[in-house]
DNA sequence: GATATATTTGAATAAATGTTCAGTGAAATA
DNA sequence: TATTTCACTGAACATTTATTCAAATATATC
């Protein structure tokens, strides 16, 4: 048996979950509050019952986004280097396990790109700065002779592109198959 | 002085300029005909005058996206690696020189992967497959042994999503600095 | 069991937005 | 110059879609 609480609390998830994949596959603007409610099977006059509106909705998925950054921070490694292949080896099993992962991808990059992001929506979206995070992990890198010269910055930016990149399609694409957390490494490494 | 014909053309252009713009900062849905009316500096009504109609109009972009991607085809090269830094230092000097450029990799993105582009756009979109034509280039330089072994088509995803990624950030971000296309071409390069 | 509280619906409302169109004036053509 | 063609406007129209709400049903509380 089930409190309503607890009932409450499901049927909020349901929303969630069912709105995340439709803000993912069609994007925010092209997402209708009738689609959500179609496919939780639920009446459009019940998801005002549990979200104030679409764009609070939004919120709420965007602040899920930002939480789940929770940045892993500088793991005990010996070099640098190994930080990025241990990051992205993990991030690549967490997404295989979790396909939502790969979906907050989208949902971030949409959120932050889009000039029709609400604005106090977008800024909410646009804490999540790992390129910035990465930037002093790659100067220590590179002191030890490990990474690539180069501005650290720019050194970081493709990095985090290419995974950007790669989380993207794996979000649409889970068929796909993931490359080797070495390969992208080498962007950054030293031969 | 310019003929009558000669003025449609260039208003023409200039709704498609300002449509491409508005796509990519916005996204398709989120952007309205008068929004895009708004910036051509002409009425509403007018636009229906040039393009049928906002779908019209969007599929023109996606078949400039398309022909845009006229393949630089297997350049003479010695081994088949210096052909993916050729084309990824032309790719990234063209982007640098015609901000247009990355603006497209958005506009395509977008329409390849959301449910909500209409069906019929969204095949167009689909013919750009880059991914699958590096596949027997990568097997030429695996044969040769300059490139990584491995699931050609894992290795050219990998390579071209990073390019996807990269341009979709400079896009939106043009005063980013853009990588060494030899650090990219490292992910598929043998060390 | 009676009452109160919470969930749920679906139709009504209101706002936004793509599209049409009758009319205006400028440019081309005769 | 007279006539026709065309670019152009902005208000009207129609559709879509977020949101509200009165009523109905289910669940909890006494």
């Amino acid at each position: 048996m089930e409190t309503r609480k607890e009932q409450k609390e499901r049927r909020r998830q349901e929303i969630i979950q069912v709105a995340l994949e439709l803000f993912v596959s069609k994007g925010y603007a092209a997402t209708k509050i009738t689609d959500i409610a179609k496919r939780a099977n639920m009446s459009t006059g019940l998801m005002f019952h549990y979200f104030e509106s679409k764009e609070k909705l939004y919120e709420e998925l965007i602040r899920m986004g930002l939480e789940g950054t929770a940045y892993p921070g500088e793991q005990k490694c010996e070099h640098a280097i190994d930080f990025f292949v241990n990051f992205t080896e993990a991030l690549f099993a967490y997404m295989k396990e979790q396909p939502v992962v790969a979906k907050f991808f989208v949902l971030m990059a949409e959120a932050q790109r889009s000039e029709a992001t609400p604005e106090h929506i977008r800024e909410i979206a646009m804490k999540v700065n790992v390129i910035e995070q990465f930037v002093p992990i790659i100067e220590w890198g590179q002191q030890e002779g490990t990474m690539k010269e180069g501005e650290p910055l720019t050194l970081s930016n493709a990095f985090w592109c290419s995974l950007q990149g790669i989380a993207e399609r794996y979000a649409t694409n889970p068929e796909m198959e993931l490359p080797d957390a070495e390969w992208l490494v080498d962007i950054i490494r030293r031969k």
